[in-house]
DNA sequence: CATATGATCCGCT
DNA sequence: GCGGATCATATGA
């Protein structure tokens, strides 16, 4: 396998928090520009799992995919609510899922996190998933969850918030080639099928679904 | 209340 | 390629 990106041995996390403003825009600007950020979850003692994001989809307005579709509910929420948001659900009855909140309030709209390229703690992961190959640790919505231990605890928390134990952090890095698809296992209308809203890192050993 | 379904994953064939 | 796991959520009675 071969991956395009060298993850980094450390990073300040507190220095470069992705602001509010970053996910108030387009949320498939807000899409491809998520690629090779850093979503960091923090555990109880200090603990950091990290990954650099390889993978996302976007899920828009009047899209008849998203969760949204059909008008607020309890569970979609966040989506309605402040952009940096997060937005976990349980889906099959097994898998978390975990998205961030776009777009301005009201609006709902939503990333969705389907694949990391591991950074810190890779030993926690592994023993989280049961298997040792890192590519595989964060590939899929809910191995991505599965690995760094998000739940629905996590519901609604503020992303943007310094110290949230949940957070996007931005090093720099850029991707090299992005990638574009119509998004995996929805079943809106014709349109909503095609949009070309999935999102990845072109070469990356750690994306989904390839 | 009852029921159908799903932004998935894994193991088996 | 197929199906089972397993349950929150939405919808309709």
């Amino acid at each position: 396998m071969s991956s395009t990106l060298i993850p980094p041995r450390s990073l300040d996390t507190s220095l470069c928090i992705l602001p509010r403003t970053f996910y108030a825009r387009d949320t498939r600007l807000v899409a491809r520009e998520l690629l090779a950020k850093v979503l960091v979850h923090h555990l109880p003692g200090g603990t950091r799992l990290s990954g650099r994001i390889v993978e996302v989809e976007a899920y828009r307005p009047d899209d008849s995919a998203s969760h949204s579709f059909r008008g607020p509910t309890a569970r979609n929420a966040p989506m309605f609510g402040a952009p940096g948001l997060a937005y976990v659900y349980l889906i099959y009855g097994l898998h978390n899922c975990v998205n961030v909140s776009t777009e301005a309030v009201g609006i709902s709209a939503a990333v969705l996190i389907r694949a990391l390229e591991p950074i810190d703690g890779i030993q926690i992961m592994q023993q989280r998933r049961g298997i040792q190959t890192v590519s595989k640790l964060c590939r899929g919505p809910g191995n991505v969850c599965k690995a760094l231990g998000i739940d629905r605890s996590l519901i609604g928390l503020d992303l943007t918030r310094r110290g949230s134990v949940l957070a996007i952090a931005d090093d720099c890095l850029r991707p090299d080639q992005i990638g574009t698809s119509e998004r995996v296992g929805v079943r809106g209308d014709a349109a909503a099928r095609e949009a070309p809203w999935r999102f990845f890192i072109a070469g990356n050993g750690c994306v989904s679904d390839k």
